[in-house]
DNA sequence: CTGAAAGCGCTTACAG
DNA sequence: CTGAAAGCGCTTACAG
């Protein structure tokens, strides 16, 4: 550890009390001029920084800051999100710890431990895998605002996006566009999330009348390679679908990447359809047709409960649950069949 | 703020000194085991959480933490950085805190003054721009341990990219399938490594003895919007470029959008190169030809220059100034002229 | 095996 | 206008 001046040797330096230092240089004057002056150079002279941890022992007047959980970051959608999160934290005076927790439940339940024990003042969880440390997370209640972006979290505010409904929206689309061989590409069964946008998909179906097939509900871990190799399994499938629907964008890219290698076409001989509203999607040719969600407004929303709470303007005991309204964005990816 | 069990309360309640409790819960133990079961049991039961920052103060017992300044992270190529240098540092045990300070100097400027405060263990600072918060560095060096990733800050460790040499072999092989009107994406004077990559530019056409048009060396912000607004600038030239060269993916990103949106083609009517090689830059079609740099490796050395300064295992005085080698990727992008 | 005391660097009533 | 004292929550020699 580098050597730090205190307030000692600016004291000492300047022949005042350690008191005296410390008020002037947090502006809590009624000193001369003269001294303030005198005090204020020795301690620029000497390098003087006030150590942000002995501060905060006794009052937190020190660095606020928020722990923000993202499953991963590669995904533009988180990227996206930690941005806009960071961008309005910042703005609100807090510092964002980030953790990229990866499926390490380990790794989320050690920075949820240090959050509490640095005495940070909440944190943000965006698309947790579901019981994922849950336990850690309602003992942490205790100690930590929190709210969650897209987590299945018991007992906190929490925001989301209308996934049921926005995947059964355009899996209606697909129908209506005289599409029944439907596959669904990306799907974890621990991710609550996902869960929502699976019961959009059989929604649909059902209400088409077109039975369910176990084959077209395609899990993958959600990496390039491992969405590109389930998106090959869709493609080889004996009765290949006419559509497929992907969780989000980044499968939806992986499945371009697929397809084409497979020498097929979008939307001729696959339509595509994806979820999110990424920025990168709009690079996909042939422009592809999604669901919307806005981002900005998830994490706005996130910030903004988080805020009410740490500030106690929000001193409600019941939690909110707010909902985000999806659109529909049509373009070319999606063939009309016959 | 919430509110804390302290050592006293544990103390309180198991009749015992606080001294003791202390040596009990951090496992400087001499105690008898059932003292010492009762004494970790009522711990819990409070819910009793030590306090980093009053243990900070004496030594760092701690958390160690590091700060990385990234310029934002909309563009992938940092997207994909942080999530290599998190992934790493979290390995070494340190918590990584992020500033996407986004062309706002006064941002860095307070998050940095915010790390020596709170006595973080050192800092890398990727790609910003010159001169921004040089002065500011320069003291920081005192406190803080830093390295850069491809940023221009004096007398620190560094890591870089052969991005001359790249640029330069990426528009000499441009001038080889026959290109001379070749114009340079995103240029923008005020961060360094693009100087270089200009540089690299100016060099291929100064062998070829192509003299140099000032307009086709396109400045611009590097968001989404202004890149495609420039690139739509240079499509419009009354001299249209065979070819662009793009200082990153990012930016032929943006110039794929605008080429296709003015219904021309790549690379039939307009040829194009980038620079990065990160992954969504498989998504264009068709397939970018570009310089790759190893964007793990950057992390990797950044990581372990700065642990070793951290650890003292590296005392020496000079800085390391280390350069990864790009390599080329030769896809669809480019076409042969005549 | 356990505790009293001093100290980390800072702040904040309280005096003078 | 300035300082002595107590305290924040914890750790660590030093005693016993």
């Amino acid at each position: 550890m580098k050597e730090y001046v205190t307030l000692k040797d600016v004291a000492q330096k300047a022949g005042l009390s350690i008191s005296s230092v410390s008020k002037i240089l947090s502006g809590k004057d009624n000193f001369k001029a003269a001294t303030r002056d005198r005090v204020i150079k020795i301690a620029e002279e000497l390098g003087y920084s006030p150590n942000a941890l002995a501060r905060g022992v006794k009052n937190r007047s020190g660095y606020r800051t928020i722990g923000f959980f993202v499953p991963n970051i590669l995904n533009p959608f988180f990227a996206e999100l930690v941005n806009e999160v960071e961008k309005r934290l910042s703005r609100h005076g807090f510092i964002l710890t980030l953790c990229i927790f990866d499926d390490d439940a380990k790794k989320m339940s050690d920075f949820l431990k240090m959050l509490i024990e640095t005495r940070a003042e909440g944190c943000i969880i965006a698309g947790t895998r579901e019981d994922a440390c849950e336990a850690e997370f309602q003992q942490a209640k205790r100690f930590l605002n929190m709210v969650s972006i897209q987590a299945d979290i018991a007992g906190i505010d929490r925001v989301d996006v209308t996934d049921e409904k926005g995947t059964e929206e355009i899996v209606n689309y697909l129908i209506g566009k005289g599409h029944r061989n439907i596959a669904f590409l990306g799907y974890r069964f621990d991710i609550s999330v996902l869960k929502h946008r699976l019961n959009g998909y059989y929604r649909a179906l059902k209400r088409a009348s077109i039975p369910i097939r176990e084959a077209y509900v395609v899990e993958s871990e959600h990496d390039n390679q491992a969405l590109y190799l389930s998106a090959k399994k869709l493609i080889e499938l004996p009765n290949r679908p006419t559509a497929i629907h992907c969780i989000n964008e980044f499968s939806a890219s992986s499945a371009y990447l697929a397809i084409r290698d497979a020498g097929l076409r979008i939307p001729e001989d696959i339509s595509i359809t994806g979820f999110d509203g990424i920025s990168i999607s709009k690079m996909l040719l042939p422009r592809l047709t999604t669901i919307q969600d806005p981002i900005d407004l998830l994490a706005q929303i996130a910030v903004d409960m988080l805020v009410a709470r740490i500030d106690n303007q929000d001193q409600s005991s019941d939690n909110k649950h707010i909902y985000v309204q999806h659109r529909m964005i049509e373009n070319d990816s999606v063939a009309q069949l016959e």
